[in-house]
DNA sequence: CGTGATTGTACATTGTATGTGTACAATAGA
DNA sequence: TCTATTGTACACATACAATGTACAATCACG
């Protein structure tokens, strides 16, 4: 399997960088099990046309994945995806960053107009998500 | 009431701009209710001072919270808590975005090391709090 | 009123990050 | 070996972030 081109999509317009943006999309299907090892990513060159970027952008986020250790990158066969080792045991505080970060996301999304109740139901989905695909 | 020096705590390493993250964290107290309507915010350059920024960064983040309605800045009397005016419909493509955002943040976590069952106390942390907090 | 202190604003400058263009290195396969 | 295909390296242009400096507005006080 390989990624789909629909799969991902990048906002130019964003202030969130093109590359973080596609590291965020691919790490997304990579937790969810979209993408499981052995499975290969398609050339730096494909994706980029894709998704409206250049090449080097996109490797540039093939990289930042390799050093998170989701991806084995090697030249002429492309980035594939590995069986990935148990992560290190994250700090305290990283988990303290991360509560402070929904905070921070759910606090725009009400300054939005989202309601809380709609909020709730997104946290919620998201939670029973990690049921199944993750782990 | 206003701010406490300890309330917002800035990272200069993180990728995150300074001004951003002093936007969301002021926020996040204004969603909660740790800032209410006529709070003042103290001026730009004492909270700065303390952050450890330059006053304009600071200023810069008031005026984008005094854009989304949320302050009313004047000279010499600096920014204050509005009450703020029940905000625009947001749009289905905001809630979208919102999950989006949400399952790519989790993404993270979890590439971080940090567990599903983690991740989801997290969420409903943060769920439950809209309850009481929020509006 | 006049004066000065205090506050936010405007804008030029500097450093850094982002995205691209181009040339190159490595490697699988004919 | 030769070649096409793949990722890499690095210089460049541009935009953004943070700052330095000067300024404008406004309140307090005489």
């Amino acid at each position: 399997m390989s990624v789909e081109p629909t799969s991902i999509a990048i906002d130019l317009s964003s202030d969130v960088p093109a590359y973080r943006q596609i590291v965020d999309a691919l790490r997304t299907h990579l937790v969810s099990g979209q993408l499981a090892p052995d499975d290969t990513l398609p050339p730096v060159r494909q994706l980029a046309a894709d998704l409206g970027v250049h090449f080097n952008t996109v490797a540039e986020a093939y990289r930042i994945l390799a050093e998170e250790g989701w991806l084995e990158i090697r030249r002429r066969t492309g980035a594939r995806v590995v069986d990935r080792r148990a992560p290190a045991k994250p700090a305290t505080h990283q988990k303290q960053a991360f509560v402070r970060r929904l905070n921070e996301i759910a606090a725009e999304a009400l300054s939005q107009g989202i309601s809380a109740e709609e909020i709730e139901t997104g946290l919620r989905l998201v939670a029973d998500g990690l049921r199944r695909g993750g782990g």
